[in-house]
RNA sequence: CCAGGGGUGGCAGAGUGGUCAAUUGCACCUGGCUGUAAACCAGGCGCCCUUCGUGGCUGCGCAGGUUCGAAUCCUGCCCCCUGGA
């Protein structure tokens, strides 16, 4: 029922073109999980963001678990009954809210720390609460909605994640911050193996899904290595690339070029959470196979909208007057259709309809941008296609 | 005409002798966002200064006055709202 090829290798680079089977459909790899955090894509359909050829779409137990409404998506049979969609699906395991409501929030930082003595703070989200109390056995939330308490465990989580019915799951883990230092990193580290051995076991036989082990370690380089060899020698069908990723984009390569080396080829790659374009240039070029990514969606409702240019910050009034379209190469109904003037008006009055437009925008792009990036693969170009890519973007 | 209430920065609306260049919200400007606490968050928002400061100037309807000091008190004027003849 599950399957993972790579049908073709990039001649200078790691890059390469996989094709993995699931029961509900086939992903061309590389390719972009589009994030349905709560089973909804935030400004567009399932079915459209498959029309633009979007093939595997990530939801979250954490959202299904914190109100009980796996029970509910149980009675109906799982997600895809649920959802009404028959697409290929993966869950995230709720190991990213051990972050993002736990340290993430009480640091103030995101998955990349981006903190240099140089760079002002200002921008940072307020840190400071911390919602989350990670123990060997699981981990206490009180949940950021409604106060509620919450443990959740690796075999809760597989429990849910089971429940859920995704095509791809994912293991326990605990994503660490980038200002945990080395042993606090390095005792995480351990925890997150120690329950990526209790996933296995709770997953049991079971042939309706595949699992991916996730790698952690932050930005040390013993760990990831660590990390990355013990959890290749579980028996999970493919692997997760999570946690910390650093505190510059640089760190990314770094963490990569110490991870992938010791996980088995043939198993499928996915970074977690990563979906810049430049990121997502070069982590394909090192043998990334697989992302998510929160970015198209949640800029398009903050009003920044990819160009092949760079970003673009629609929300600023000099747009008012502007009558291209969003990105003048981009071939999208929206980009055929809309001026950035009329986006911007809607955006600036508040109007749902410049999300939905600036959502459907940065989908398409964003999968279009894979689509170009594994027929570059194909014709052995990656390398030019990247340069190319990054000349026009780096402003 | 009489009685009462009121005129504050783009708008709304606090403040009623010093701590006020003036709370707050909206609007506006600039950033940020990477396994979604996020249609959000942070900062800025009178003018001037190649010195960015316990800096200078102007400022709460208009004109005077009291006071060491006035958006705040007094006098006159203008305007708005409500009720009455």
């Amino acid at each position: 029922m599950f399957n993972f090829k790579i049908i073709k290798r990039d001649k200078k680079t790691k890059a390469r073109l996989g094709l993995l089977k699931t029961p509900h459909g086939v992903i061309y790899t590389p390719n972009l999980a589009i994030v349905g955090t709560k089973g909804a894509i935030r400004g567009i359909s399932f079915e459209k963001a498959k029309k633009f050829g979007a093939e595997i779409f990530m939801i979250n137990t954490f959202h299904f678990f914190h109100n009980e409404r796996y029970k509910i998506v149980e009675k109906f049979g799982g997600l895809h009954k649920f959802l009404n969609i028959d697409y290929p699906l993966m869950t995230d395991s709720g190991g990213f809210q051990v972050f993002s409501l736990g340290f993430g929030m009480e640091h103030g930082v995101g998955k990349i720390a981006n903190i240099f003595p140089s760079e002002n703070k200002e921008n940072l989200r307020n840190g400071s609460k911390n919602l989350v109390k990670i123990y060997d056995e699981g981990v206490k939330f009180i949940s950021p909605y409604d106060g509620k308490k919450l443990f959740l465990t690796p075999e809760l989580s597989i429990k849910i994640q089971k429940i859920l019915g995704a095509d791809i799951i994912f293991s326990f883990d605990e994503c660490t911050s980038a200002l945990s230092g080395y042993d606090y990193t390095k005792l995480a580290l351990k925890r997150t193996h120690s329950w990526a051995v209790r996933c296995l076991k709770a997953f049991g036989n079971n042939k309706k899904q595949i699992m991916f082990g996730i790698v952690q370690g932050g930005e040390y380089e013993d760990l990831r290595k660590e990390s990355a060899k013990f959890i290749n020698s579980l028996p999970f069908f493919g692997f997760g690339i999570g946690g910390s990723l650093g505190k510059s984009k640089k760190d990314i390569i770094k963490v990569l070029n110490w991870t992938l080396p010791y996980l088995d080829e043939n198993k499928p790659r996915h970074l977690l959470g990563i979906g810049e374009v430049d990121d997502i240039l070069n982590s394909v070029e090192l043998g990334i196979d697989l992302f998510d990514c929160v970015i198209p969606t949640r800029w398009a409702r903050h009003g920044t909208v990819f160009t092949f240019k760079g970003r673009l910050n629609l929300k600023s009034s000099r747009y008012l007057k502007d009558r291209k379209p969003i990105d003048v190469n981009c071939h999208c109904e929206v980009c055929k259709k809309y001026t950035r003037a009329y986006i911007c008006h809607l955006f600036r009055e508040k109007e749902i309809y410049a999300v939905i437009l600036m959502v459907e925008h940065n989908i398409f792009w964003i999968l279009n941008l894979f689509k170009e990036i594994r027929k570059a693969i194909k014709m052995n170009k990656f390398l030019e296609f990247k340069r190319k890519i990054m000349n026009k973007i780096n402003k």
